[in-house]
DNA sequence: ATCCAGGATCTCC
DNA sequence: GGAGATCATGGA
């Protein structure tokens, strides 16, 4: 057991800011320039970069040094990804040269699904206050003022008109369904981590308000499904304007067009895609 | 102010 | 089975 107050990682093709800031995690608080509280499931720690240095703050141990790293990704090649990707076609260079230190994290699970329901017709400055108000009704304080996301164990007492109050909103009774599948068993994590993505993909659009973007969104940040393609609003707009030419295409061609292109890193490439439209206005009006 | 959001479902035909 | 309406709410 290793006990520093802080342990510094070597990094290389990583930008903490970028990572966090992205759009695909809601849990983040800037402290300082390149200086970020995170948390991830029911946990939390303090994080700064410098260059390519990394420094967790209070991690007291291997095992929570290992949860982080793995958390970020840090024990990938992106170099090389990048590099396979960006010779696929120019505007995925330029994605990815927009912002090449994005890393795909690896989310908790219940966090994510229902982060990413609530995420559904919503900006994303609202997606971080609906889930920050989750965390401060239902889940344990961490420190610092900051509260874990709650488990399902929880959530259990929690009931729709009381989440509706909580400002949920429609979402309120998608979240319902998503806690009592988790409660009754119907969600076992040992067992989708075992599932084949098509498989596992089935499993989590029987759940009541989850569809295809969202549970896409699950199996790439939270099971580490990266041939995945999550297709949004922004990511249709990108890939219809560079790709075909038109204001939109049927979402069954874009996939297909994703899976030939980026095969089984269509996942990362969707990252790019979509941090690169999303701070361009990519085939908005006027875009 | 009023438009619209990292969609999904329901309701028609 | 595909297009269109509907959903709650607040940030921009």
């Amino acid at each position: 057991m290793v006990m520093e107050k802080e342990i510094i990682v070597g990094v290389s093709d990583f930008s903490l800011a970028d990572t966090l800031e992205c759009g695909q995690c809601f849990r983040y608080w800037k402290v300082e320039e390149q200086e970020y509280l995170i948390a991830s499931g029911q946990k939390m720690i303090r994080v700064r970069q410098k260059e390519n240095e990394l420094t967790f703050y209070d991690a007291s141990s291997e095992k929570v040094l290992n949860y982080w790293s793995n958390f970020f990704d840090i024990n990938r090649d992106y170099g090389k990804l990048k590099q396979t990707l960006s010779a696929e076609d120019a505007i995925m260079a330029e994605a990815i040269a927009f912002a090449p230190g994005v890393h795909i994290l690896k989310q908790d699970f219940f966090e994510c699904m229902i982060s990413f329901i609530l995420s559904q017709n919503n900006h994303i400055p609202r997606i971080k206050k609906m889930v920050e108000t989750l965390c401060q009704t239902y889940g344990t304080l961490l420190g610092e003022g900051r509260y874990g996301f709650p488990t399902a164990e929880q959530m259990q007492g929690a009931t729709e008109e009381k989440l509706r109050e909580l400002g949920m909103g429609f979402r309120a009774k998608y979240i319902m369904d998503a806690i009592k599948k988790a409660n009754s068993g119907q969600l076992p994590l040992a067992d989708l981590v075992q599932m084949e993505t098509e498989e596992l993909r089935n499993k989590l659009l029987s759940i009541y308000g989850v569809g295809r973007k969202v549970a896409d969104c699950i199996l790439l940040f939270s099971f580490g499904r990266h041939e995945v393609f999550p297709t949004d609003v922004w990511v249709k707009r990108v890939m219809s304007y560079y790709y075909f030419q038109k204001e939109e295409v049927p979402l069954q061609e874009i996939f297909q067009l994703a899976q030939e292109k980026y095969g089984d890193n269509a996942g990362f490439a969707q990252q790019y895609l979509f941090h690169y439209a999303r701070k361009n206005g990519i085939g908005k009006k006027g875009g």
